[in-house]
DNA sequence: CAAGATACTGAGACTGAGTCTCAATCTCCA
DNA sequence: TGGAGATTGAGACTCAGTCTCAGTATCTTG
């Protein structure tokens, strides 16, 4: 089903749906929780599909426009993407000291978010909302 | 006064209040919202005063430690820091069509997100959201 | 004050995620 | 069938940020 969302998304936008990119997002598919470019590209490989560096990080934005995958996080200058579900957008604490990753979910946060947005104009198609500090067992 | 504070955070870990971490603090000071380390590094050059690059970007985690500034944004894969004001944090609208940063401050949603740590027992010491998407003036 | 210990610095080499280039290839459509 | 335009992979490239290391500054304590 995500494949129709991205095939419409590449039609809209005069592109193509190739066999590299159809790999990418069967990939992506397969993705639990939050992976890296590079991570992709490695069980691509080792799949026996070649599929180029330069073409999964081309791929990427466009997965991100089509409202398939957002980008979750932004650590060690990597980005870090993440499947969109039915279920609610979650927001991430990042313990500094373990570098554990706890999901929380907050509609409340969502909501007056969205109030945020209309109050400034402002078409939002993604967020991400990063704690950072320590986690229980990190604490003093 | 944020001398003081840097002063105080050094001192407990057995650090020096050396003339270079003192002319990083003190062109911090002097930033008017978002800054990059290069910019910093390009300002202290034009004051004459030499300050390496290593040194700018060790100093630039102790300040974020010792509370005097904040990572803001992650943006192009470079880090935007920020001074922390008296005023509330406030957090950012991110326009990906003309680069506009639009800042926002939200009490609840401050307040939302101090409950999620209670919550998960996490020990919070900063956090960053970043709204993307159209602003007013780009959107269709 | 001397001397060892420890923190600090700058220059520049290095890293690595992500981007760009370009020639070769594919795909759609008139 | 031919051509315009999209796409690809290999690998060169970029550049923010890190690391190394030899030389220097500062503390400490005897």
């Amino acid at each position: 089903m995500s494949e129709s969302v991205f095939h419409q998304h590449l039609r809209r936008k005069g592109l193509r749906l190739t066999p590299e990119r159809k790999a990418v997002l069967q990939e992506v598919a397969a993705m639990k929780g939050h992976f890296e470019p590079e991570e992709l590209l490695l069980r691509l490989r080792k799949k026996g599909l070649t599929v180029s560096r330069a073409s999964i990080y081309r791929t990427l934005p466009l997965l991100v426009e089509s409202g398939v995958i957002e980008e979750a996080i932004y650590k060690d200058r990597k980005t870090r993407y993440e499947r969109c579900t039915e279920k609610d957008h979650h927001d991430h604490l990042i313990c500094t000291s373990c570098g554990s990753i706890i999901e929380f979910v907050s509609r409340p946060i969502e909501a007056l978010q969205e109030e945020v947005c209309r109050r400034h104009g402002f078409h939002a198609y993604s967020h991400t909302l990063e704690i950072r500090g320590l986690c229980q067992e990190c604490a003093p």
